[in-house]
DNA sequence: GACTGTACGTA
DNA sequence: CGTACGTACAGTCC
């Protein structure tokens, strides 16, 4: 039996714009998204639920129609609609295109007109019809096959309007609504009905008279004050019934036969709930159908077993020959620079498979699998081959050849995903399910715990079918990497660059633990030196100082300090404002405060690292390659690309980041000013390739440029608001946010910024070429032609096109420097095992790497290092490296 | 338990 | 109303 859902977009998502409180529901761009949010909530909660077979959505297009023509006061003195809800209703049709349902709109007609139109076609046609609308005129389309949803309250809770629920809820059976209804009056139609009559006696006289044909025929007879005012109304009640009846033939250019369900466009759904940011509802979605959805697909398999002890060398020599792509997946556990392997399947892009089970190798197998492993010449594709590797090389294998990795591939394709689970990519690029579990493993665990999948039969055919998922995608993926230009990236820099990553992570960087101790003790007495003072300035209330709502509480309201500025909950207590409240009263309170957050941070930050350092007394963190849209790379698990610098107390953190035993010292050698030099070399200013070329201090050159004086005069106060603006530029700053940021006034900023651009013209065309250019293309192109995709570019939306202008600027930029420091990388860790140094690159932070320094190797290194990190890239500006050595990260910083 | 918002550390 | 990240906490919703 076939079952036909229909929707009134307009009226759905008006609910659900007042039902979601809209400050709630919005994107960090400033997007509301509330009723968008809130309609797509309960279209997925009905698709659930009532499973139907046929979809489609109505919507209103504007408020002229037949019904206005004939009385034109039809629904006036409404508000205005909200300006934040109609920039929605777009974005709710591109949900449902993403869908795949269809949306109606026709010019003249109202949504109810349409549903009222398709319902008697399904009925027609034989279906059961559910109708969801907040509009209760549709309730006279009500019958035994049809069913009105409408909505009660909020957007989950709908009532099932059947014949027996209208006749309850309104004392007359759906066929007789509309009848009710034009005498009561629609107050939001701007329909009067008859003045003192209500429901209750609108239903007594329909009861009475049959319908309102019969009340009419005998208006006479009906007594006491409201018959009289019917007969004084009576024009409007008919007026009315005229015009709620809904049209049920009108020109919908639609068959419900085209309503059927269809599977929906994963990349879109992804890419506009990315946008969106519904991360809860995108789940939801998945999670709901998606097993509906891979019977249409159909799933991958394989043909292949867990091999016998001995088998696997056969096996090889069979399937993984030269120039075979072999799909590669790891079954264990590892994280933070280690790991442990279960087993290891092995398919063909065909389904050849096999699945090896480590504990049960035989010598034999383990030496060829060895050998397979190590061998450049036999190709390997895998998904997120790092934490894999880490596996391997735990147990003394070493991973060469690995020809794609499909996560990172994806990544180039699309820089910009949330996430490049394999599940996920099957389903973007291959159009099939893949029917496992999550990933081989690899969820980061703790040390020594190490749980396999208890199973183990089944462990291995999804491991099995996970590699041929991966096989199967690296050829499709590689042919998009070829398609946007990323192929010598990919090949030359991110897949050499995993096997560094690697080597990174498991070198880890050692911890002075002592030193650990003491500063979390010496914080932590901070804190509570902090707390009394701040608790002891307010008389002694007891409050938590980390609780913004109740810090809101005590500064505005106990003390009526001056509002500072608004957040989406409330008033900021951030450092900035807090900073600026105590300028202006002095308040010990505040003092107290800000030391109070300093402390707990860095307390918090010692206490983060302590937790992270492993048996071997170093820290692991785990480097992601597949996060940031630009192409940098990002640390987790501890972060420390953020470990304090800027003030004295923070630089301590960084003296428990040691030189590990056996070596000499610690090395850090970073870019100066990389960035800018990259703004020098793509915008081609002369100005700018001047100022590097000269060997001058950049902004003491600039300054005297912007300000017209003598290098030698420039001021540090002139210096200090060129280099502001300098680094603003690369982000796409206005004058607005230079002037709040040097505390002048606007036009100050903005003759400052003129004067700039002035000098450097070359600057502000870049600038300004590279938005047209990512305008016209859809994307902006590092130096090594890493892409970025920038959709917003053309949104009618400008908080989003605006961020989207931003992005387009900064991308190149910040991206080439990523593209520079991973050239460098690369060029490092060969030039080390080249020499055969025994010294190691331990973290990467963006413009910085630091190395551990074998004894006798510092001058060698640091060499090496110039000469890598100054050579990665011919730029038109040179790329100055600056260096330092220490026995802890502190010392080695300069 | 999962999620959101605020705050803040780095380049 | 300046880009790119990750983490922690409090508070809220489910």
């Amino acid at each position: 039996m076939s079952r036909l859902l229909l929707l009134d977009g307009h009226s759905l998502a008006y609910r659900a714009f007042f039902a979601l409180p809209a400050e709630n529901f919005s994107t960090s761009t400033g997007q509301h998204t509330n009723a968008v949010y809130g309609f797509t909530a309960m279209l997925i909660n009905v698709l659930r639920d009532e499973d139907p077979t046929h979809v489609g959505v109505a919507f209103d297009i504007s408020r002229q129609t037949f019904r206005s023509e004939q009385y034109a006061e039809y629904k006036a003195g409404r508000s205005e609609t909200p300006s934040a809800f109609k920039g929605q209703i777009p974005l709710l049709k591109e949900v449902l295109d993403a869908l795949h349902i269809r949306h109606v709109e026709l010019e003249g007609y109202e949504a109810d007109d349409i549903i009222a139109t398709l319902t008697t076609q399904g009925r027609a046609a034989g279906m059961e019809v559910l109708i969801c609308s907040g509009d209760r005129d549709t309730l006279q389309l009500v019958d035994e096959g049809t069913t009105v949803l409408y909505p009660r309250k909020g957007v989950s809770d709908l009532a099932r309007m059947t014949p027996s629920a209208v006749t309850e809820k309104y004392g007359v059976g759906p066929e007789r609504y509309s009848d009710l209804a034009a005498l009561v009056g629609e107050s939001s139609d701007n329909l009067p009905g008859v003045p003192g009559v209500g429901p209750k006696t609108a239903a007594k006289w329909i009861g009475a008279y049959g319908d309102l044909e019969g009340i009419v025929a005998s208006v006479g007879e009906i007594g006491g004050k409201a018959g009289q005012s019917l007969r004084d109304h009576l024009d409007d009640v008919l007026r009315n019934r005229r015009l709620n009846r809904l049209l049920t033939d009108a020109p919908v250019g639609v068959d419900v036969s085209e309503l059927g369900r269809q599977t929906w466009d994963r990349e879109a759904v992804h890419t506009l709930f990315d946008s969106l940011e519904f991360r809860v509802l995108r789940d939801r979605l998945f999670e709901t159908f998606d097993t509906a959805q891979t019977e249409v697909s159909g799933g991958l398999a394989v043909d292949g077993e867990t091999l016998a002890p001995g088998a696997l060398s056969g096996w090889l020599a069979e399937h993984g020959g030269d120039r075979v792509r072999l799909g590669l997946d790891v079954v264990g556990a590892w994280g933070r620079g280690t790991g442990e392997v279960a087993s290891v399947a092995l398919s063909t892009a065909d389904g050849s498979a096999a699945s090896v089970d480590v504990a049960e190798m035989t010598p034999q197998d383990e030496a060829a699998l060895h050998d397979w492993l190590a061998d450049p010449t036999r190709h390997k594709v895998m998904h997120d081959a790092k934490g894999a590797s880490q596996a391997l090389g735990a147990r003394g294998w070493s991973l060469a050849g690995l020809e794609v990795d499909t996560a990172i591939a994806a990544y180039l394709v699309r820089p910009d995903q949330r996430s490049y689970d394999l599940a996920d990519l099957c389903v973007r690029h291959l159009g099939r399910e893949l029917a496992v579990e999550g990933g081989g493993g690899g969820a980061p665990q703790e040390q020594g715990v190490l749980e396999f999948t208890a199973d183990e039969d089944e462990a291995a055919q999804d491991s099995m079918v996970r590699a041929r998922a991966v096989a199967e995608l690296a050829g499709v993926l590689l042919e998009q990497v070829e398609d946007t230009g990323g192929t010598d990236l990919l090949r030359d820099v991110e897949l050499p660059l995993v096997g560094v990553l690697a080597d990174m992570e498991r070198a880890g960087i050692a911890a002075d633990m002592e030193a650990l101790t003491r500063l979390e003790a010496y914080f932590a007495d901070k804190v509570a030196q902090a707390q009394a003072d701040a608790w002891a300035a307010i008389g002694d209330e007891q409050i938590n100082l980390g609780s913004p709502k109740q810090l809101q509480a005590v500064l505005f309201d106990t003390l009526g300090l001056p509002k500072t500025r608004r957040t989406k909950t409330g008033y900021t207590t951030d450092a900035e404002a807090l900073a600026d409240l105590y300028a202006k009263t002095e308040h010990p309170f505040l003092e107290a405060l800000l030391r109070h957050r300093d402390a707990a941070r860095l307390r918090v930050t010692v206490e983060g690292l302590i937790k992270s350092v492993s048996d071997d007394g170093r820290i692991h963190t785990t480097y992601q390659q597949t996060i940031a849209a630009t192409g940098r790379l990002s640390s987790t698990d501890p972060n420390l690309q953020n470990i304090p610098i800027r003030t004295e107390e923070g630089r301590r953190i960084r003296e428990s980041f040691v030189v590990g035993q056996g070596y000499d010292c610690l090395l850090s050698a970073d870019y100066s000013q990389i960035e800018m030099r990259i703004m020098a070399h793509l915008s081609g200013d002369e100005g700018l390739i001047e100022a590097f070329r000269s060997g001058e201090d950049l902004h003491r050159f600039v300054g005297s440029r912007v300000f017209g004086v003598e290098p030698a005069e420039v001021t540090p106060e002139m210096r200090s608001k060129v280099k502001a603006m300098s680094y603003g530029l690369a982000y796409g700053l206005s004058a607005f946010g230079l002037s709040r940021q040097l505390t002048i006034s606007t036009a100050e900023a903005k003759g400052l910024m003129d004067e700039y651009f002035e000098r450097f013209g070359g600057v502000r065309d870049y600038l300004h070429e590279v938005v047209e250019r990512a305008r016209a293309t859809g994307y902006t192109e590092t130096m090594l032609g890493r892409r970025r995709y920038l959709p917003d570019l053309g949104s009618d939306n400008r908080q989003r096109r605006e961020m989207a202008e931003r992005m387009a600027l900064n991308a190149p930029i910040q991206g080439s420097a990523a593209d520079v420091v991973k050239l460098a990388m690369l060029g490092v860790h060969a030039a080390l095992e080249e020499r055969e140094l025994a010294s190691r690159v331990l973290l990467q932070v963006h413009d910085e790497l630091v190395v551990e320094v074998a004894t006798g190797e510092r001058d060698q290194v640091e060499e090496l290092l110039r000469e890598q990190m100054g050579g990665a890239l011919e730029l038109e500006v040179p790329l100055e490296v600056s260096i330092g050595a220490g026995r802890s990260w502190h010392e080695a910083a300069h």
